[in-house]
DNA sequence: GTAGAACTTGACACTGATGTCAGATTCAAG
DNA sequence: CTTGAATCTGACATCAGTGTCAAGTTCTAC
């Protein structure tokens, strides 16, 4: 699959695609021409990435997890060091903390949405 | 109070407690020579500021929300406009596709520290 | 082979809350 | 007073992913 085709299926930019690729997140065997050739795992992949990125982990973070992560084919994967184990607990506690504060961020727009439609 | 203690209780850096003040979030009374005082109820609005900062809300919309909540004394509030309304039920959704999302990637991440753990 | 769509790399801009520094002023306590 | 801590304003930097534009190349279908 070309990186339109991909962009297309994952509601990601072309740009970021490619900027995942430099931040060593996503792959792509090239045409003979030099142009970007995906595998089909490439979309669950990209909104993996999408997901990390939107939870607050940086590329390098997500660079160390993606290996340790299940496959989407349930392949092999490498195990986390106890440095990553120790960096992903961090960051599990602080997006914890994260849904703590957002389910609190929207019992109060609820609270002004229900007042306004009562009133 | 003055600016430093507030910092001081709410963990938020004196820097955006003036930042806040520009964006017209929170107001303060000013002593003689023109330092701030602020009253103890900023410091339940500071935090309200920082987790609606954090729920991706930006500082005009924060702004319009504020005087729809509900005090922390309990005092009168104004009513959202049906503009204002369909604005926060599109921030309201939004936030909850991310909380969705931050369960995801905070399960991915048990996983993989499950997986460490365990090998 | 040719036209037009799709793709390539590279560079620059932006966003928007926050960090940080400088120089001046005020406050509080001795 | 004086002295040191706290505060003031204003300016500039930063972060990191993403938008966007330019000029050139490749692909695909006719």
């Amino acid at each position: 699959m070309r990186i339109g085709e991909l962009a297309r299926q994952t509601g990601v930019s072309e740009r970021s695609l490619r900027y995942y690729e430099t931040q060593g997140l996503l792959a792509a065997d090239r045409t003979p021409g030099g142009h970007r050739d995906y595998p089909e795992a490439a979309v669950d992949r990209v909104i993996r990435i999408q997901e990390l990125y939107a939870a607050g982990l940086h590329s390098d973070k997500i660079r160390q997890l993606l290996p340790c992560m299940r496959d989407q084919d349930g392949g092999p994967s490498t195990v986390a060091t106890p440095r990553l184990v120790a960096d992903l607990t961090a960051e599990r506690d602080r997006i914890d903390r994260m849904i703590t504060d957002l389910i609190r961020s929207r019992d109060t727009l609820d609270e002004v949405i229900q007042a306004a439609e009562a009133g």
